[in-house]
DNA sequence: GTGGGGCTTCCCACGGTGGGAAGGTCAAGG
DNA sequence: CCTTGACCTTCCCACCGTGGGAAGCCCCAC
């Protein structure tokens, strides 16, 4: 229980966020600098320690650190709108369900060609031969290329 | 179906990798180093373009440039083991299971999450509080899960 | 006072991708 | 012949989040 100011090392233990990553933070500005001692240590106080572990619970439900910064300001915010965060954590499972369904797309082509591979030692691989033929065939119709949609976001993913 | 060189230009509209990709294969060995004008533009070959469809292709289904480089090899062999080829598209499946799955847990939990809350005007969130509340409390009972087993590779997503 | 572990800052790397500057080349059109 | 504009070249920078490591203080226990 003791609300003693810890450094950085003690700090990371205490979160789960590595030291490194705790600077990292400070400098961009997703938490307010710490306290520092005469020697320039710096200091954390239970506070500081609960937002970093609201980093650190938020980064593992694979928000960006953009997305967190939002996400903390409505935290500090003790007069938001439930619907606001709301909306911040949908907008994150759509992403998410757009990148697991391109993962899913991959893996199930693959799944599809090793079933047809014979796995042995002779050469004869369709998965060779798919991967040799390029891209797919478009499936439809339109425009030989409106494919130039959206981009999506460059997954914050890590897996420690 | 003229058989005649193309510049980088043209490979990058023909094969779907950018020019600046293309550079970047070669310069790190993916690829081989183009032939060349006698002013040094780069040149394509239709095994050249077909190369990096492959590539192009590969990268499509989640691999990652170093996976890349050992299917090339592979492909390059003619003698090579359909086995080989199997193991790396399945390895490559099980990582993206495994990346699936964190993503769907991710999805999950949020989703919950915003189920219980509000999203109305009033402050209560119950996914603040979450977050707030920083680490999931350990399922406990077993073995504290094999946990920290294997490094994750750094998916190598992109959408585009 | 000395050793070792912690802290500081600073730079570098990764995977892939794009942006852009500064300059060379090439073909078409005046 | 010369200009124009599209293309090519190399080179450096940025992104995002993370780790590695060097060089140099600081602090505590012995």
């Amino acid at each position: 229980m003791s609300g003693a100011p810890v450094t950085i090392g003690e700090a990371a233990r205490a979160t789960g966020v590595s030291a490194k990553m705790i600077r990292y933070y400070e400098e961009t500005g997703l938490i307010a600098p710490a306290a520092r001692t005469r020697s320039g240590y710096r200091l954390y106080v239970a506070s500081d320690l609960h937002a970093l572990r609201f980093v650190r619970r938020a980064r593992d439900l694979g928000f960006a650190v953009e997305d967190i910064r939002a996400l903390l300001a409505l935290w500090h915010d003790r007069a938001r709108a439930s619907a606001e965060v709301r909306a911040l954590a949908l907008a994150h499972v759509t992403d998410l369900r757009r990148r697991i369904d391109a993962l899913e797309d991959m893996a199930r082509t693959l799944e599809d060609l090793a079933a047809h591979c014979g796995g042995d030692a002779r050469p004869d691989c369709p998965i060779l031969d798919d991967l040799a033929a390029g891209p797919p065939p478009k499936p439809a119709a339109t425009p030989t290329r409106g494919s130039r949609a959206g981009k999506a976001s460059a997954l914050p993913l890590r897996s420690r």
